[in-house]
DNA sequence: TAGGTTTCATACCGCTTGGTTGGTATAATT
DNA sequence: AATTATACCAACCAAGCGGTATGAAACCTA
């Protein structure tokens, strides 16, 4: 059997691609069908031929690619982290390589945009933020047991205020116009993540 | 001197309460002209005699609406706040009153928006993110003056961790289908809350 | 009360938007 | 080999967008 030309999952991949890339920055309302297809080098025909609409294709973006993000950007190191160093020398990456497309970026970015009135979307991004604090409470749940954590705290509570700080600091860091802005929010967030270190005794 | 019929005041006014409402719940490119010359029960013609173009107008509500609203529902509090339970009891306040359209929610949500491409307004909206944090700043230094904020912190720096926490909080809750979230997210946020706190010894 | 300015409404403009239509080339099926 | 289904393109569409031009009341000044 001769391949294709082109496997249709390509053209897909191509979309979500170009998706990716506009939603990041410019997020939902701001994001066109226009650019998405220029950028991916198609046309609105073969986009609204995998996607039914608009919406479709930012539900899909979320699953796919934001929800494979958090996986890659911290799920995966949170799983192989094994100290409160690991965490902080983690966050001290993703605070670095923090960019306008970066997809923690992305996702808090187009979660308060839309959250408030696109049901399907705000369901999508409500698994991604699901999943990211559950990784997080496990990495607290496995610090308390090997004693590396604060015993006293509650690893699902501290992972929903994890988050939301992390989320928090990429919204405003974003406005900042202080070249050391980066710098100050590590800083403050690291203060934060020694209230999680256990005691030495 | 007899009255006008209306204050030009009061038209501009109307115009900002209107975008107020709009901007708040659909962001900056979510919202449309000609949605809030309905709202206002206006023309476009009253809306563009007052504000050149739709950035301005965006950068006068920021200026007049979010940074008005910033400092009653933080600032002025508290001024008057004078320890950590008062600060704690505001937090509880301002989650409990949260909504869509709530100021804080709505800083949150068109800096993360906009600020990434919009210089303006970036600029608009860091200046309101800026009092607030100097606010804290200023409550916390008080604070370890008085003895009742732990005395290790660092002013500026818990003010960024806050802010940050708190907006990423109005963030993360908006997409929360729990009808607990509200609860979920104050306790976790009492929680960071408490590493405030000085020790008795 | 005349003249000029401010404040708005009406009507319109070019452009972009999300989305559709009809058709075609290619692949899979029979 | 004929047929059907898939994957895609080019052209088009109504609606909405931000913004403008024009004119008319209402107001202030003299």
């Amino acid at each position: 059997m001769k391949p294709r030309k082109k496997q249709p999952a390509q053209t897909r991949q191509a979309i979500l691609d170009a998706a990716n890339a506009d939603f990041s920055i410019y997020g939902y309302c701001g994001t066109g069908i226009g650019g998405i297809v220029i950028r991916a080098e198609l046309t609105k025909g073969a986009l609204f031929h995998h996607f039914p609409d608009k919406r479709a294709l930012a539900v899909a973006w979320v699953d796919e690619r934001l929800g494979a993000g958090i996986e890659q950007d911290w799920i995966a190191p949170l799983a192989k982290a094994a100290s409160l160093d690991a965490l902080r020398d983690l966050c001290r990456l993703r605070v670095k390589e923090l960019r306008a497309d970066d997809v923690t970026s992305a996702l808090v970015a187009v979660a308060a945009e839309t959250a408030a009135r696109d049901e399907l979307l705000a369901e999508a991004l409500e698994r991604v933020f699901e999943t990211w604090r559950t990784a997080l409470a496990g990495f607290f749940e496995r610090g308390k047991a090997a004693s590396w954590i604060y015993p006293a705290i509650h690893p699902e509570a501290e992972a929903v205020m994890f988050v939301s700080a992390f989320a928090g600091l990429t919204v405003a860091m974003k406005t900042s116009r202080n070249p050391q802005a980066r710098q100050i929010f590590l800083t403050a967030f690291e203060g934060y993540l020694e209230t999680l270190r256990a005691q030495q005794s």
